[in-house]
DNA sequence: ATTCATTTGTGAAATTTATCACGACTATTT
DNA sequence: AAATAGTCGTGATAAATTTCACAAATGAAT
């Protein structure tokens, strides 16, 4: 849409500048320095000004970084300024406690809609999020473009499948199956399992510092 | 321990690689090509091939790996012949999902014992994980080096010193909070919102094919 | 036996990402 | 107004990772 130069890498660490902008904006500092941020993120500070850098001229040389300017570019940049709307598919252990819990502090981005194939789900509410029919995701998916999928692994390519005829952009995938989806298709994968075993194979194998 | 010449990245796919393994074995699959494994996993093919390449000459030219081998050989590799013993700290919404989901299906790995402040949990039981309290820890963490960090992030902190001082040597970090620690402690950070509104601003700047 | 379709393992190249290190600039203190 | 300490933005470099592309080996088919 914009510029395509930011690289990923840079991409997925916005996010976190963000937040913890929004926690220095809230304890009312108003200056901030590469080097104070690359404490608080553990990002090495010249990659932050990199990534920063990206954007343009920021900051001010010999002075660092204005904490609301900075937060208001962000804000824009990461569409923080219009709510984006995400479904949940599939209400078990994992997706209860994502409907419990309030992805909005400094963000906006809510979970607005959940799904399941258990009928007794249907017609519920869950941390306020009212929960429907897998059946009924043709009605109720509209305007919607992101999906967290936390059905069982056995589901996840049938239930792709459907969510990307219904024009899903985007899926956030729980599950350990690796889904098949159009090239359109974004899909990032959060594989817990994966995550733990990994953590252990370091330990053993790259003691200490790095 | 060994060569440390496995790059990271090549060590964070291992546990994808093993896991599909398994599923093959189970289905009485005795071969395998990098290009069937690359379309299962999503890995390109001779990234597969390069990553295997670490541990030697693994697989054979002209006809593929055998399953059954590589599956022994990934089994010693990621220390799946011994359970490795992981401590929950913090049993509320995620927490709880975590403790009611065995991760052991193809993975030597559990959950053995949670933690809670609230005393209200202490000598409760949740999915066959008996839960303590967090004042309990120097009597009952001996001899356990991974800790699953699921607390407030107000907590994070001070919790996270706790568990270093107890010899902890791995966290997985699911609160927002970027902990500090010494050199020698690994913590890998899953950070849920943070991937979802990575996701959300891949979809609006990196429209179609990546 | 020979041909043919596969498939590995890897040198080399390409791409991506992180880090170094310094000139230019700022604010503050003396 | 000069000196000082601090900080950005970035060219250059280094490091990590991915991908290309092909010789060498394999098994199956004829
Ligand atoms: N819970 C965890 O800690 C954890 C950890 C790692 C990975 N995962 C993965 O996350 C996914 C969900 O795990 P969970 O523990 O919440 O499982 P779960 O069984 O508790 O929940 C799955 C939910 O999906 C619903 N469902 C089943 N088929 C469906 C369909 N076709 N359409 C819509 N809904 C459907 C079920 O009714 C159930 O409510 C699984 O793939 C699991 O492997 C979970
Ligand atoms: N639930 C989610 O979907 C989700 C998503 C993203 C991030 N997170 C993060 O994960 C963490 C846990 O989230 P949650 O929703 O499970 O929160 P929660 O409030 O449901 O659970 C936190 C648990 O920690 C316990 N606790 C508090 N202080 C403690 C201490 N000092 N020692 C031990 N236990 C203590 C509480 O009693 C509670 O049971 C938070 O940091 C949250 O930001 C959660």
């Amino acid at each position: 849409m914009e510029q395509n130069k930011i690289p990923q890498a840079t991409a997925k660490r916005l996010p976190l500048y963000y937040r913890f902008l929004n926690n220095l904006n809230q304890q009312g500092k108003n200056r901030v320095s590469s080097k104070e941020l690359s404490e608080a993120v553990k990002v090495d500070s010249a990659t932050i000004r990199r990534d920063f850098s990206y954007f343009g001229a920021l900051g001010k040389k010999g002075y660092g970084y204005n904490v609301e300017y900075l937060l208001g570019f962000f804000r824009s940049t990461l569409d923080q300024n219009e709510t984006t709307e995400v479904a949940l598919i599939g209400v078990g252990n994992l997706g209860t406690a994502f409907l419990n819990y309030s992805f909005l502090k400094n963000n906006n981005i809510r979970i607005t809609k959940g799904f399941d194939a258990n009928p007794e789900k249907a017609g519920t509410n869950i941390g306020g999020v009212p929960i429907y029919h897998i059946d009924e995701l043709h009605e109720k998916l509209e305007g919607i473009r992101v999906a967290i999928l936390t059905v069982p692994a056995t589901e996840a390519e049938t239930i792709t499948e459907v969510l990307v005829k219904e024009g899903i952009e985007g899926i956030l995938n729980f599950t350990p199956a690796r889904i098949s989806v159009p090239e359109r298709i974004r899909v990032h994968h959060i594989d817990l399992a994966v995550e733990l075993q990994s953590l252990v194979y370091f330990l053993k194998h790259y003691p200490l510092g790095e």
